[in-house]
DNA sequence: TTAGTGATATCC
DNA sequence: GATATCACTAAA
């Protein structure tokens, strides 16, 4: 099977979109000591713009959210409780902040294990998605796959209209 | 169910 | 400067 790497294009899109064609795919990581990891996206989320009160960018621009204002393709990593890096994808046109969270991969159930397993952490916040050279990118192995939809987990401060978009995405198996 | 953990945002 | 919050996990 030829898996092809994901480009700028892929990303360029309305995060909804983007993260449902994200299921399936595979992440792709070189660890600093060189060894390539490939793990399949088995869930993701879509936080999607100003107007979506469950998006860190919401209530504007700050130092944090800057990143999110960046083009499609580049990553947004950022430490959660403390503990867990949460590991997010920048999609739609430039100055719209909307992302894709990559939730859990095979093998790895929950964002803050996905990112220890892959070793990313805040080192990675801003790189941009690169090609089989760089510290991560994505490939496409072109087949089709289902998945289902759900409300999102874990953002319970949002108003009830956007908690109640089915704005995650889960490879159904 | 709850403790742990640290950056960020929002208040003095 | 201080403190309240948070897109989570592991241990019990």
């Amino acid at each position: 099977m030829q898996h092809r790497i994901l480009t700028r294009e892929f990303f360029a899109r309305e995060c909804p979109e983007v993260a449902a064609e994200l299921v399936g795919k595979w992440l792709c990581r070189r660890l600093p000591d060189g060894e390539i990891r490939r793990l399949r996206i088995t869930e993701t989320e879509a936080y999607c713009g100003e107007t979506d009160t469950a998006c860190h960018a919401h209530k504007g621009r700050t130092k944090r959210t800057e990143v999110l204002y960046a083009p499609p393709g580049v990553l947004y990593v950022y430490l959660c409780y403390g503990i867990h890096w949460m590991l997010n994808i920048v999609t739609g046109e430039e100055d719209r902040p909307q992302a894709v969270l990559i939730r859990a991969c095979e093998g790895a159930d929950g964002p803050g294990k996905l990112t220890k397993a892959l070793s990313v952490t805040g080192e990675l916040n801003r790189c941009t998605l690169s090609d089989d050279t760089g510290p991560l990118w994505l490939e496409e192995d072109g087949l089709p796959c289902a998945y289902d939809t759900a409300p999102r987990v874990g953002i319970g401060y949002a108003s009830p209209e956007d908690q109640a978009k089915p704005w995650r995405f889960i490879l159904r198996t």
